[in-house]
DNA sequence: GCCTGTGAACAGTTTCACAGCG
DNA sequence: CGCTGTGAAACTGTTCACAGGC
């Protein structure tokens, strides 16, 4: 198979970020090669399907050895798109936000904050994980200096929608929403939600049915891999 | 038909809290009826498939009319078990713990936390929304004490599997990980992963596929984000 | 022997089309 | 009529079993 053209399904992407950071842990630990069985025990997943996953990358293991660990990272990274950094610009720096922009797993990992943005005067001016937070004022040419197409929105959900609009507006094409509503954009824009409520009201029902309905017990397996949202 | 045992799907759960959500805004605004159209217009789903979740709960709405609004956020509410308030305890005070657990929109939707705990002595004895810091040593007693059955972690990766045997061995059912590792769990155990590195990692691809590829791709169609609408 | 790569069976979800009721 | 509820079809994603190369 051609390595670019077939589509991979976005439950495949989402494992495939899994595999890069136990990969990365990996290559840290000075480990050359790497079985499909001990990734996916390290990713949480089935053997067989980390190998259907790597499929659609084409073949890149040796039969009856397994992968090399730096050769596998970068190709997943290079798939992925943040084989180097990516602009992301942040608007809402509430806890939420401010742990986001402080949080230093995302600059290791491909991604960086070069615009917080807040409406609040009291924290412009404020620098928070190495930065100044911004006037929204200044959303537009920041976009439009540093070519951001990724924007995240950790505002109240009362605004977030009008963000969202002035982000599209000003050209940024993917848009990670924390807050809790659902919002609308343009055809060609991807937005991603993340709700903890959701995820915590997910786990309730869980909790609830567990202990309500005494079926047998739950699935034996263990590890829980990123759902939705 | 019996409404508490026909094993709803993880999927139609997850929409269901978002159904909840939106319906909580529908009522405080006065609204005494919708119909699926809107409804699913609002949650960003698609109609047939937003009545077909509602369907799982037995029949809750009136043909030709549409469904009541307060009747089916308290029957949401019921299947979910939040209708009334759970407890929960929150491991890692850090950024994204302290926002965790000052967010308000947990205990408007059914999450109490009872207990937020540290490792660091700087942080034990802070008070954050409206709690203190405990010491780890007090987890299992707070744990049993409260009879908490959800656990959040917020902890640094190296020591999240650590905080998961602590939780699970104090009675802990349910765990959602915000540290990216995948976590190990007795059976039994639900864990649920928020890995904010992945999100942002999906959007890259997606961001990085619309482009026409420079690697060795051509096509770049690339499917919508979302499950239905 | 080992382990990867993959077609084929399987399971779960989403969509469609329409029956059924107010 | 309109809108809900639902079986059946279409689709996507997962698991299995084994073929194929090291």
């Amino acid at each position: 198979m051609n390595p670019s053209r077939p589509r991979i399904p976005e439950a495949t992407v989402a494992r495939l970020a899994v595999y890069l950071r136990v990969l990365g842990g990996l290559a840290d630990s000075g480990r050359a090669s790497v079985s499909s069985g001990e990734l996916a025990g390290a990713a949480g997943v089935n053997p067989a399907g980390l190998r259907k996953d790597l499929s659609h990358l084409g073949p890149c293991g040796v039969r009856g050895v397994g992968y090399d660990v730096a050769g596998l990272r970068d190709r997943i990274a290079r798939v992925l798109g943040v084989e180097r950094s990516r602009a992301c610009v942040l608007v809402g720096l509430g806890n939420l936000g401010s742990a986001l922009a402080d949080y230093a797993g995302f600059g290791s990992r491909g991604f960086e904050f070069v615009g917080l943005f807040d409406s609040s005067p009291q924290r412009i001016g404020q620098v928070i994980g190495g930065r100044p937070v911004l006037a929204l004022t200044e959303l537009d040419d920041v976009v439009t200096g540093t070519a951001a197409t990724i924007g995240v929105i950790a505002t109240p959900a009362e605004v977030a929608q009008e963000i969202c609009d002035r982000l599209t507006a000003a050209g940024v094409r993917s848009i990670l929403n924390f807050a809790p509503v659902t919002l609308t954009a343009p055809a060609g824009v991807d937005v991603r939600q993340v709700d903890l409520s959701v995820e915590l009201q997910v786990l309730a029902f869980l909790d609830t049915s567990r202990d309500a309905g005494r079926d047998t017990g739950s699935d034996a397996r263990v590890p829980a891999v990123g759902g939705m949202a």
